[in-house]
DNA sequence: GGGTTCATGTAATGGGTTACATGATTCC
DNA sequence: GGAATCATGTAACCCATTACATGAACCC
């Protein structure tokens, strides 16, 4: 209920919203993310799973196979369409941490387009603001600081920067929209 | 006493080894820091600080003063300092998130330097691995996909690169060391 | 006088991890 | 026959967040 404590439920429920699965499924795509937003363990996903049924936002079908064991796969209702949406749309996102990022980010489909936009000027805002004060930080350094400090400040600005090239290309990309349809024809980033 | 759970603790023990620091002092750092590994609260903060404490990884020495409140400025006992490099010279980082890592680099003054590079190899290695998976994931998607699965690797990509771009200077400088104290000049990234 | 920063703590609540439990299938 | 993957779940414990509590100095 405390608008915190939801997010790891409303995350499940995004995940959902992309594509119907198994709790098991989401372990996997979960797995590939961990690098970046850490693992999460089945003593919590199942029980997600079970308190979004549980509250109506999704719904489930079990499929059962004679080679494999059966599995129950969640598709989100029209209650948890409608909860998404509105969670995805506040339109202040607080100053998150790169992981809330990602998770905001992996529910873009649920927001419409301007709102996409919005959310990413405001990443690029919030992560500028953080490569100035790193920056600042980094030149103010005597050379017997810390190394270790020394290092998470280099690597945080080297995300950065990073981050804030990312974000430019993907508002360029949003910006002159070729009508979509057929114009996400590559998406190659790298 | 779970491996796991200590890691909180023997964050704090590494800032504290960096420089003694009052609780407060570590939650400003800590909050530099938030927008990569996340905040954390007074909450947990103090009752870690106690806990260390208790252990005898910490030494505490109140400062008063008659016009600032009192402050309790912890140090790292030998003990600590032990426990400390113990735990940071284990060879076999496993596959640990972007946040983890963080953590770690925090430390890395109470690695030898070999030590340290040993880490950085590894982490290069943990990394490429993912940034070749993700770009044959992303390769792999057709134009239905869900916009914020391909966001989200999208944005992975771009990270992966920057954090081997990275890795690769950071032991480049490591490597022929002009033996230090003068050497590092110029840490701009952008 | 009121808001902000400095400074340290405790208690309740919620929730995530760990470990346990089960069972079928596939590959070596 | 044993390990690994698939597949779902429960229960206890730990711990982190949240909210509460206190208090002094500084600035507007």
């Amino acid at each position: 209920m405390s608008a915190r404590s939801i997010s790891f439920r409303q995350f499940v429920l995004g995940m959902l919203a992309q594509q119907p699965m198994s709790g098991y499924d989401i372990k996997r795509r979960l797995k590939n993310l961990a690098w970046l937003i850490g693992d999460m363990s089945f003593g919590s996903l199942y029980p997600a799973l079970h308190a979004l049924l549980n509250d109506g936002l999704v719904t489930v079908s079990v499929t059962a196979s004679r080679d494999k064991p059966p599995r129950k796969v969640y598709s989100v209702s029209e209650a948890g369409k409608t909860a998404l949406e509105e969670w995805a749309n506040q339109s202040e996102l607080s100053n998150t941490s790169l992981k809330g990022f990602v998770m905001r980010l992996n529910m873009a489909s649920t927001l419409s387009q301007p709102a996409l936009v919005r959310q990413l000027k405001q990443r690029r805002e919030q992560v500028s603001a953080h490569h100035t004060t790193i920056q600042q930080q980094l030149d103010a350094l005597d050379n017997e600081t810390d190394l270790g400090r020394h290092l998470v400040m280099s690597y945080g600005l080297t995300l950065a920067s990073a981050e804030l090239a990312w974000l430019d290309e993907a508002l360029a990309r949003l910006a002159q929209p070729p009508l979509a349809v057929e114009g996400r024809t590559n998406h190659r980033v790298s």
